[in-house]
DNA sequence: GCCAACGTTGGC
DNA sequence: GCCAACGTTGGC
């Protein structure tokens, strides 16, 4: 059974250009320093799954694309960079802590900003627009997403 | 830059 | 295990 995800990128980390200006429109979702984010991607995710590109901590805060799961759960290797801003110095090799997966970007889309996200009564219900959200990842609903979809003009799959 | 909300840490 | 202090997130 396919599952639907909203993951939030901050564009002037990644943006979904660069992640289009990538092999295969695909990046490693780096980062991820929270156990119940870190938890769906390793219990929750399946290849195939569907992704929103949320951008996040910009100016314009929305959804700006469609995207999927495209790989199991992998160790995050920036957990173990001194040089990095992810960088955990808790974190050993031989029981790593974080995780990531693949996200291949599917679709670029208008931005479904987030005042018109909370404008829509179809989506009162949306996760990342309860009050003190702060999750990273969140999982969607299949109504919310086939709404999402609509509104944003991509075929749904 | 502010601040509400929430997660994590660490002393006890 | 409790909970105060602290750090982070993220919209504004």
């Amino acid at each position: 059974m396919k599952n639907y995800w909203l993951m939030k990128a901050e564009p002037a980390e990644a943006s979904i250009d660069d992640v289009l200006a990538m092999p295969n429109a695909t990046v490693g979702w780096t980062g991820v320093r929270n156990y119940q984010a870190r938890n769906f991607m390793r219990d929750g995710m399946q290849v195939g799954d569907g992704v929103l590109f949320y951008h996040s901590s910009c100016a314009e805060p929305g959804i700006v694309g469609i995207a999927r799961v495209a790989s199991g759960s992998k160790v995050d290797p920036t957990q173990f960079d001194p040089a990095s801003p992810y960088f955990d110095a808790a974190s050993k090799p031989e029981a790593p802590r974080w995780l990531l997966v693949d996200v291949q970007v599917l679709h670029k889309t208008r931005n479904f900003t987030l005042p018109q996200l909370r404008a829509d009564a179809e989506l009162a219900e949306l996760l990342v627009l309860k009050k003190g959200n702060r999750l990273s990842i969140t999982s969607v609903e299949a109504r919310h997403w086939r709404h999402i979809l609509q509104t944003l003009g991509v075929a749904a799959d």
